[in-house]
DNA sequence: TATGAATGAGCATTCATTCAT
DNA sequence: GATGAATGAATGCTCATTCAT
């Protein structure tokens, strides 16, 4: 019944909303919707966002949010789509030319932590996500297939780097995707509880290079060990 | 005004209720209410538990849960601190004699991995402690204090085995102690959209081994690389 | 945010509700809620009125109440502004051609103990203003503006009667204002314990007939000694 | 079944608590319950006061209150009593020895005068009281007892000055009460709505003088004018 | 006499959603 | 496409009161 002209084409990733409202502007308001949708969601949550919020935000009304999404639960899904579009685009976007296995391994992997601290709100958006067991994306195809290009990238690379005898061999593309996400998500998911808990902020200036340091070096000393 | 005495002794993990209620039972009272708020804030964070729903698993009624907590919010954060003290006892209750230092840091990664997996509701809680950018454990003394002893130990196994020439020198323990958590975090915490975009579940059976001796493998490739 | 249509015009009492509810009536909805809202602070207070009641009253639901009025203390204030504007209309609408300075003065004091005793909710609603110290109306300059055209008749008659040489002179408008309101107000408002500890009821019949001649005359005699 | 041991001696006016609260103190606890509940009462009313606030301002828990006075609507109606037998002591307390009725009078008034501006919060109390149509002192005789005096002595007083013929005659001592009682009452009840509607208090300083003498002279020349 | 613990009904307010135009 | 008006079922929290010791 609804769908997602944002995920038929190339997703951009949200930006800030920069136009002035017009009346009678279809897409644009469906676009404000979903930007102020992203930005409500982010902050508070799916019980915590507020529609009249949004609709606030979106220099919209209510109505008009169930017009386009049908529902709160739905517009939640549909940016949670978004999200995981535009870090797969993000991803995609590098190229590796000329590159050494070992610095295509290194660009990869600092290429999705530079996303996760750069983009919280998508991590806050799957923590959310998460806390209600993937519910909304369940009955999603889309996510899926975004992260297979990456997955695909992270192969050629494994290959490519074992071929030319510096990386080890079986190593599950998967399980090296999981490990790489892991160790950048975490310092940015829990920035919070690691600033109160440990009294460091370990995504902005020294402690966040020494964790990037730390943890490339940790990687490759795992993929070069034969 | 409101104190915590399960902060005050050992704390114990909170488990499941398995007691009948008797009347005139204050500290089972007050104890029910803790085990149903863990209960219905995990599975629902702050915003989305409901205070009637805690009641009536705590087998009492709403009132008393503001006569003991005083408010929703600080029955969260009650809830929090003690589950942090949890895990802090928990750790603190492994002994590494006879260990060697590699033998040490394999198994103090693992049972912090293994009480990650053991105890998702832990990780629920910090999640949603993270989405509401810590505030209520930001008043908490409790929770930083109770993370100094596991530091401490970290500390330790690294000395001897900087001392015993296996590890390599100039490891800050508070970045080790959060890489160990990423990794051991990641997989339990979004297990549910690793499952939605990658059709894998990592914290189970097959999958679970190979993520714990691909992880190990890796934190001691780097740790032993001098 | 809020803003009072009653005010904007020249106000009329609030009477009693005649009219059958109707659908999509904006107008008539807020009126609605405004005639119930008058008549349960009236009957109990801020603290004593329901806004169950009110909602019930107004044939609306409780919604409806902050759609319109933002809380149950502004439509409090909006009940109080409107209460004040309806006296100070009802004053305003005498007219005194003809009248020799004391007719004026018996007739505007008469006119003035005539409306508390037929409107004893503005009295009673003012009566709990006070128990509140004025909360809700220090923010409202309504109030004060719509005492400004009573208090300058006032200061004709008295000029006028000064000049005639039958008034003393030097009388403040204010003060008289206030004792003339005294009079009035006291027996009307603090008829229940009066009653109750002198066995009377001054406002009804021979005692207000009697009350009414004491202080007309009592009145007199002060403004006309010279 | 609870009696008032407050009405059965000669009343004493409500002071400050000054007593430390010692163990095993019947008449202590019940006094400082009556005290902190006339506080509570004046501050809120009776809908607007809390049970838990007064027992804590007593010293004492919730339970004695319902141990020594039933119900809150029966503290209501001590502290009520309590209040109005206060004023009458006071009233009772002024010799006129010596006085002419012109002074006699003068000095009763302001003396009524003068307790109204020195206990406003008696004013809250009976506001509150005809705010609920003297519901709980209707069943009380204490109150009607405690205005007969006062009564009395107006009526000895307008006597002689009949009788010394500076006073006119047929003058009800009942209505010349609640005039007098109507002037003082005024302007400290409703000093609030006054401050708001017309900028002056009339309650302090110099507009406190002009407002006696000015009620003084036109009482007196009410009664003087033969 | 005194007290901490317990209760159920009720409170103002907010929620996501739908109606009528 | 767009909008103000309307709804009923929660929501967190507080109330006066009573129980058990």
């Amino acid at each position: 019944m609804w769908t997602n002209p944002e995920l038929s084409a190339h997703s951009l990733i949200i930006g800030y909303m920069t136009d002035l409202k017009t009346k009678r502007d279809p897409l644009g308001t469906r676009r404000r919707i979903l930007e102020a949708a992203t930005e409500e969601f982010t902050r508070a949550g799916l019980s915590g966002a507020r529609v009249d919020q949004i609709a606030k935000k979106a220099l919209t009304n209510e109505r008009m949010l169930y017009y386009y999404f049908g529902s709160k639960e739905q517009l939640f899904t549909t940016v949670l789509e978004v999200a995981f579009a535009a870090f797969s685009d993000a991803e995609l976007a590098i190229s590796f030319d000329g590159d050494t296995p070992v610095e295509a391994m290194t660009r990869l992997m600092h290429s999705i932590w530079d996303f996760y601290r750069e983009h919280p709100e998508l991590l806050r958006l799957v923590n959310n996500e998460n806390l209600h067991e993937a519910r909304y994306l369940k009955k999603s195809m889309a996510v899926r297939a975004s992260m297979q290009p990456i997955l695909l990238r992270l192969k050629e690379i494994l290959a490519q780097g074992e071929l030319a005898g510096v990386f080890r061999s079986q190593v599950e593309p998967e399980l090296l995707f999981i490990t790489i996400s892991a160790l950048g998500y975490y310092v940015v998911s829990n920035r919070y509880t690691i600033e109160t808990s440990m009294g460091l902020d370990f995504t902005l200036g020294e402690e966040c290079d020494a964790t990037v340091r730390m943890h490339t070096e940790m990687m490759l000393a795992y993929l070069t060990r034969l």
